[in-house]
DNA sequence: TCTGGGGTCCTAGGACCC
DNA sequence: TCTGGGGTCCTAGGACCC
């Protein structure tokens, strides 16, 4: 690269998101262990740090969790408040400039490089975001500052909760080489990566720095090289404006069952409501697919994943599912094991203008289909909904695991 | 009461066309 | 009148992220 200037770049990590806006929601809460989860067969989403010191970890089942804290408050998750008030932290950063890439509901990069002088410094504006999220929202996070993205994410880690870590460019060399492999998750290397570095001697992000790059090709092909750079602690990836979001690829929903099933009418009734769900979104995206993908994880853990590409682009929950259905009947029909989770996602998307329904049936639904997503938008999802979806219900379990929590799809 | 749900990207291999 | 190669699209599956 040409430009001499050092970058800086922050990396917001908001602490234990889920469980602090739950705890600045419900004062109660403040101080206490809180495990946020899901409903039904679910697992540990986030632990707030008082639930962390008792050994409750993420992906934990809510059985375990208690068994080491008999005492943990638990809290079913509700996403939209976690957006909103991730859409409101955003407005925290966007103060200072527009680069703010939104990496995850709980996680920024800012690039303050053009804008640091008029606030006395990159770590200065990290104090500001930090001092101002506490003020604001009662909320702390970790931040990370480093000449590029990768260096700003590893450093953000260093020091949870509530932690500032700045690495300048001519600290990075140091910094990698005292960095472990195992500890360079988040960019990228996960565990499989991990243990297979390690059984070829690399041990420390330096060491994958320093590794032939033809034998990381050898073994990794063209992501040889991106390793390579990564234990170089090398990154030209720029952060995105705010205003700049990539495309969706592709939109689904998935669902565990209460119990394992093999009932074709039960497991049909449930695809249904996914396919609607996947398909209410789409619409509110204004977009439409061209491929489902069915993706069935049987009792004993194996997953199967099929999928097909038709000719033209829809996005209703009817023909959605009537695609599965051709699936499902096509490549997995007749079931060997019992069925554990269930899921529906389309993908090859396009976005739509009005005129783009293109097929008559479509047409003619497309406004029944309109008056429904606005009613169940104003009253809750499935307000109104399919009469074959009662099917599901009459097995008396679909209100009991929660699947139909509202959900509107802010942003 | 063992193991969620939402995504992205990459690869290998096959079909098909020119 | 034998045989190859490039390009593109598609599918299945895996690794990875939060």
């Amino acid at each position: 690269m040409d430009n001499k200037i050092e970058k800086k770049i922050l990396l917001i990590d908001m602490n234990s998101y889920f469980a602090s806006v739950e705890q600045m929601c419900n004062p109660a809460l403040k101080g206490k262990p809180v495990i946020v989860c899901g409903r039904g067969r679910t697992v540990v989403v986030t632990a707030s740090y008082e639930a962390r010191e008792y050994g409750i970890k993420t992906g934990m089942t809510i059985p375990e969790a208690r068994k080491l804290c008999p005492n943990v408050n638990i809290v079913y998750g509700n996403l939209d408040k976690y957006i909103d008030t991730s859409l409101k932290i955003h407005k925290i950063f966007l103060d200072f400039t527009d680069r703010v890439e939104v990496f995850s509901i709980d996680e920024c990069f800012i690039d303050v490089t053009d804008v640091e002088n008029y606030y006395g410094g990159a770590e200065n504006i990290a104090l500001i975001i930090k001092r101002r999220l506490k003020y604001e929202f009662g909320l702390t996070c970790s931040i990370g500052i480093g000449p590029n993205k990768v260096i700003a994410k590893l450093a953000a880690k260093m020091k949870k909760p509530d932690g500032l870590t700045i690495i300048p460019q001519k600290k990075v060399q140091d910094f990698l080489k005292e960095l472990s492999i195992e500890k360079m998750q988040g960019i990228g290397i996960g565990k499989h990566l991990a243990e297979k570095f390690k059984k070829l001697g690399i041990n420390t992000a330096a060491d994958l720095g320093n590794a032939d790059p033809m034998m990381l090709s050898g073994y990794f092909g063209i992501l040889g090289q991106v390793y390579k750079n990564i234990g170089l602690g090398i990154d030209y990836t720029p952060v995105r404006s705010y205003y700049d979001k990539p495309p969706v690829k592709s939109v689904g929903h998935s669902y565990t069952f209460p119990q394992d099933t093999n009932n074709i009418e039960v497991i049909k009734s449930y695809l249904l409501m996914l396919s609607e769900k996947t398909g209410e979104r789409l619409r509110y995206y204004k977009m439409a697919g061209k491929t489902v993908c069915i993706f069935i994880r049987f009792s004993d853990f194996s997953h199967i994943m099929r999928r097909n590409t038709y000719p033209h682009y829809f996005n209703s929950g009817v023909e959605i599912f009537k695609k599965s259905i051709e699936i499902l009947v096509k490549n997995i029909f007749p079931l060997s094991k019992k069925v554990r989770l269930l899921g529906v996602s389309i993908s090859g998307l396009t976005r739509i203008t009005t005129q783009e329904y293109l097929f008559e049936e479509q047409r003619k639904n497309k406004k029944l289909i309109e008056t429904v997503d606005e009613i169940n938008g104003k009253y809750g999802q499935f307000t109104i909904k399919p009469l074959s979806m009662k099917i599901a219900e009459n097995f008396g379990i679909l209100k009991k695991c929660g699947v139909f929590t509202t959900r509107t799809w802010k942003k």
